[in-house]
DNA sequence: TTTTCCCCCGCAAACGTTTTCGCAATCAAT
DNA sequence: ATTGATTGCGAAAACGTTTGCGGGGGAAAA
């Protein structure tokens, strides 16, 4: 039981001052050079390491982020949050990670726990699409910076990074008028959240200018579901020369019902998907042509958000992450 | 900016002393019924959070778990920790999630990063099969618990909770001889990988009961290279009547080929795996046949013996999980 | 010589808790 | 009435830092 060294034991042994060796530990221009380097030494010798409790009792500050998704199980968000991680090492940050559960009510409960923990930040993909932002405010009150991400909140006073995802769903419109594809189906996520929304409106409005091709609207709130509109699109009379998939999830079921109805991709039919990382669309053969909207990218720019803010540029900004279209030989 | 509020508030609110209202806050025998009442309403009133960082520095404790694996982005490795995270906060407790890239030097900067943040106990999945326990020992040395899951040292003095390894491919071994498979191509992981040599044995031992059984035994260092096994073994003049598969990495790499071969499963030949989750053997059609080897059972596992450990039951000792067939369609 | 200035450094308070010790008051037992 | 135990509470130290203020000493300016 090595008990921890601490400033005193550093200062005692040295015959100065607790103050000093602390000032001299961060280079605090009063201290002598002469000094500083003694307390470094003996520092390093005695392998001192501060009490980040103190530290945040006495600034009331902390090294840690905090991060909330609503599930951590979730390609999306274990990207991003391996970004976050990567970063925050780099500038001596850990990350206390918590998931809501898409509920609201364990969503405020977290905030608190940010709270309780005096956390330096906070990134924040939100569960409800609720316009209260009382319990969100309550924080940057207390100057803890809160940057929401992907899902964020329908009101301009705030921090943002989100996807293009308009921009992604026109990418995979134009791809699909470019193979000439004539008889689309696409297949969206449930109607009533927004992403869905967004993605269908932008994809949509891109199409209206190929008047000839055919149009299949459908929307899958389950892997299962699209698994389904797809077997029954595809034993029609006509079958689609082309599939569009607005998510992972939704890709997934798209071709299980592929290999149940054994398609030929893409002679038969072509395959394109909005992806959020390489991973789904490299488990098939041939591998899916898609849209990119990296967790990971996203993870890279909120973290750059949330640093730009505690060094002082403290405005509201809504960063946007564009989108690219990875080549496979399913189109 | 509304300050936080301190015992010493609810204390000069009450006109009692600070020790009564802290002690009256946790139930402390000494303060009589009425005065804990008092307090009790007030700071539930005056919305009271107790300073956690006074609290761990005063007590030398935190409610935070740390958690290191060598990835977050893992399938495995994310069900372990929801698991871990679900139960943890119904004792108020969070998560320090770190990863270690299954870098040796990262791993125990991490574990310096435990201790820096004095965390209450450590799960850990290690990077290095290396037998020096000595940067491990330190922490419990300091009284924080250490638990070893999935990848664990080759020691006895130290809590493990693992997986049934060669149960698990016992049990596929079985599944394949019932079907009476004659011809089985099973592929394994990096053979210097603990987890490998156990898994192969154990099959190998158990197919012995099948003589005239042909087995052909790869090895696969990641997803790619099950795809060129895979791909070979069913170019070859005599087909395999069945694929096995130690992981869903090799798993994803053997299903591409017969995507690319149009390989009829289960008719012409049959597929079955070891899986951490049922995400990778639901993703085809038909669904694959697996052994289970759950990593949120073993979060679930881990964390009950951390609580144990931390109410006194301080011995050393090595749980396992067992593991269980789930039929797809695929054998 | 005196004054002014700057360079280094120490004192002590403060952050919000927990906990040891002790003290006064009450009550039961002798 | 004296002792002894018990009950309910307060004073104060401690956890390890950071930081405002002030002071001693030496050098430069007067």
């Amino acid at each position: 039981m090595s008990a921890k060294i601490t400033l005193k034991d550093i200062s005692r042994n040295l015959n100065i001052s607790i103050s000093t060796v602390s000032r001299a530990l961060k280079g605090h221009p009063d201290i002598s050079e002469e000094t500083r380097e003694k307390v470094m030494r003996l520092a390093a010798l005695m392998d001192y390491e501060p009490n980040t409790y103190a530290i945040s009792l006495r600034t009331n500050k902390s090294n840690i982020f905090g991060i909330i998704v609503p599930e951590i199980s979730n390609f999306f968000y274990h990207s991003f949050i391996s970004a976050v991680e990567e970063e925050s090492k780099k500038i001596g940050f850990s990350l206390l990670i918590l998931q809501s559960g898409n509920d609201p009510l364990v969503e405020a409960e977290n905030i608190r726990l940010c709270r309780l923990n005096r956390v330096a930040g906070v990134l924040i993909s939100v569960a409800a699409s609720s316009k209260d932002m009382s319990r969100y405010q309550k924080l940057e009150e207390n100057g803890v910076p809160i940057i929401f991400f992907d899902k964020v909140p329908d009101v301009d006073a705030c921090n943002k990074v989100c996807l293009a995802d308009e921009d992604a769903a026109v990418l995979a419109a134009t791809a699909l008028q470019k193979k000439g594809k004539q008889h689309i189906l696409a297949i969206f996520g449930h109607p009533d959240i927004s992403i869905t929304q967004k993605r269908k409106l932008a994809f949509i409005n891109a199409m209206e200018k190929n008047k000839q091709a055919k149009l299949i609207i459908a929307h899958a709130g389950s892997s299962r579901e699209s698994f389904e509109i797809t077997k029954t699109a595809f034993l029609a009379s006509q079958q689609p020369d082309a599939v569009f998939c607005m998510s992972d999830e939704i890709l997934t079921g798209t071709m299980k019902a592929m290999q149940l109805l054994k398609i030929n991709i893409p002679n038969d039919t072509g395959i394109i998907s909005i992806s959020n990382d390489d991973f789904i669309p490299h488990l098939y053969e041939p591998e899916i042509t898609y849209i990119e909207t990296s967790g990971y990218q996203l993870g890279k720019l909120a973290f750059e958000r949330i640093s730009d803010y505690m060094s002082g540029k403290k405005f509201y900004r809504e960063l946007i992450l564009p989108s690219k279209l990875v080549e496979g030989n399913s189109l």
